[in-house]
RNA sequence: GGAGCGUUGGUCAAGGGGUUAAGACACCUCCCUUUCACGGAGGAAUCACGGGUUCGAUUCCCGUACGCUCUACCA
């Protein structure tokens, strides 16, 4: 029988949830979705010295706005809790014991300084970092090199010690990669992990396997900068016995920066301007504050959309989809084998692409707040709507709807005169205090009545519309944008309408 | 230095022994609109290089180059 597919997305609370991670997510969500399975979010947080405050309830938001949540979490619980790392501490060290009692790993005494000085003295140009491996643990201080009596003291003074692992010294690891297929390792040129720190905490290593194996996980999705250490991870499933039950791995490829090479980071957003974070970031130790692409302006659904073809596709032309869609036609084997360099203009593409597709109504409050901070009370909740609609096609970002709508509900104070004086005349002015005074007792105001007026009243004038359009505009929206003029008029009103021509007029 | 992984246009990418090598973003030209967008029509790649295998290779194999990742008591 199948086993329940389980997965996990276990990050680091460190700082703001990168790209990376929430596309890693993703994935993670997309699979579980797919197979009916679990979603894990587990916190692993066995650093202490990297310890920041708010990261993981900040990362919890991230994966709630995204609309990404796990069914198991520090949050949300869970039968195989805890999920946080540091709250299962007692639960490692009994694993690391096995292993040593089983000769697959041992304590280690070295000091930091005393590994500083390996490494310096090891040193060569051939070898820029030396490795505590199979030959250099034959002449540091641990169980292997000192006496049983000498350890079993050590131990009992209650010295300082880790726990590593003993790597063999020529063993070939290989296991099969969802997306890479088989991938292989000489055991030799992997160092003696550390598993067990001296703080008691274990690291990633020891944990991830430990905790994989008693949450029961079945599918294991990290980026590939975890390749070079799976032999690690492969052996310690091995050495606990756990083989059978070992999930499948997938390491996925990198988000690179958009110039130049390398793995995208916080600083790369920074540099070039624009967001790496989910949202909003700030650094509790420095109050900074990184932009994230909610705040932005984002489209949840456009951000994990382009999260998603950012490294797969479907083998169709698609490129937007729906979370139901992705559910339904993600795949593991399409996904891609190398990096692939983030594109900030082709972001914003999606998220143009999901205004003009998702309902106004799904976005509405978040663009009134917007206004709100912009000093505009929406009071009309339906003439709102109808200029969401209106002017949603001309939108990339959320924030763009206040360039682009505001002049819907307040005049505009200065009016872009340089576009309409070169061409202005006495006839034209005198076509507009006609126009305004028909505009008095039209009692239909709609569209096409105001644009039927317009062009009745030009005819008369003897004017081309061509020539009174753009000026219209100007007296409107101040400025030459916006929709087609006579849908603005329609909708800020007559009343208003008129008040706008009138005052025009004094500037002109 | 070593190991692993990768390499189709500026970017994301489809395809995969015989094709005019899809599509999208960005860019340029034009049309539409006497606003700004949307939309529409065009423009640009011998698939890193060198060897094989083959009647034939961008597609398979081997090298080389280049890139990336890792090489911490960080994840």
């Amino acid at each position: 029988m199948e086993k329940k597919v389980r997965v996990r997305f276990a990050p680091s609370p460190t700082g703001g949830l990168h790209l990376g991670g929430v596309r890693t997510v993703l994935y993670n969500y997309l699979f579980a979705k797919q197979h009916g399975g679990t979603f894990i979010l587990r916190i692993e947080d066995t650093d202490q010295t990297r310890y920041v405050a708010g990261a993981e309830e900040y990362i919890q938001d991230c994966l709630k706005w995204c609309d990404l949540q796990p069914d198991e979490s520090p949050l949300h619980g869970g039968e195989h809790g805890p999920y946080r790392q540091s709250e299962r501490k007692e639960t490692y060290r009994q694993y690391a014991e096995q292993l040593v009692k089983q000769g697959q790993a041992y304590y280690a005494f070295d000091t930091p300084a005393e590994l500083d000085e390996m490494r310096a003295k090891f040193k060569t140009e051939e070898n820029p970092s030396p490795q505590y491996n199979y030959v250099i643990r034959q002449q540091m201080r641990n169980s292997l090199t000192l006496t049983a009596d000498e350890v079993k003291s050590l131990l009992s003074e209650g010295t300082p010690h880790v726990v590593r692992v003993k790597m063999p010294d020529n063993d070939m690891v290989s296991f099969t990669d969802m997306i890479r297929g088989e991938v292989s390792f000489n055991s030799s040129l992997t160092d003696d992990k550390v598993l067990l720190k001296a703080d008691g905490m274990p690291t990633y290593h020891l944990a991830v396997v430990v905790d994989d194996y008693l949450m029961k996980i079945t599918h294991a999705f990290r980026g590939e900068e975890w390749l070079p250490s799976a032999p690690v991870h492969i052996l310690l499933w091995k050495y606990l016995g756990w083989s059978d039950d070992m999930p499948q791995w997938a390491h996925l490829p990198l988000i690179m920066k958009p110039d130049g090479h390398g793995k995208l980071s916080k600083r790369d957003g920074d540099r070039l301007g624009f967001p790496v974070f989910a949202m909003n970031w700030t650094d509790p130790r420095t109050n900074e504050i990184t932009k994230g692409f909610r705040e932005l302006g984002f489209l949840p659904e456009a951000f994990v959309n382009m999260l998603a073809v950012l490294g797969w596709n479907d083998g169709t032309e698609q490129e937007i989809f729906s979370i139901e869609e992705l559910i339904e036609r993600f795949s593991l084997e399409k996904v891609h084998k190398s990096g692939a360099k983030f594109d900030f203009e082709k972001a914003k593409w999606f998220n143009h692409e999901w205004i003009k597709k998702a309902p106004v109504s799904s976005y509405k409050l978040q663009v009134e707040r917007l206004f709100e901070a912009n000093g505009i009370i929406i009071e009309d909740e339906s003439k709102f709507e109808r200029v969401l609609e209106l002017v949603k096609d001309r939108c990339t970002l959320l924030t763009d709807f206040v360039h682009q709508a505001s002049f819907f509900f307040k005049a505009p104070r200065t009016l872009d005169l340089a576009s309409v004086k070169p061409k202005w005349n006495e006839d034209k002015a005198m076509f507009f205090d006609i126009l305004s005074e028909k505009f008095t007792v039209l009692e239909e105001w709609n569209t096409a009545d105001i644009e039927a007026i317009f062009k009745q009243t030009a005819a008369e004038k003897n004017i081309k519309i061509g020539e009174l359009q753009l000026p219209f505009r100007i007296m409107l929206v101040g400025e030459k944008f916006g929709p087609a003029v006579f849908d603005i008029a329609a909708l800020i009103g007559k009343e208003e309408t008129i008040n706008r021509i009138r005052f025009a007029l004094t500037q002109f």
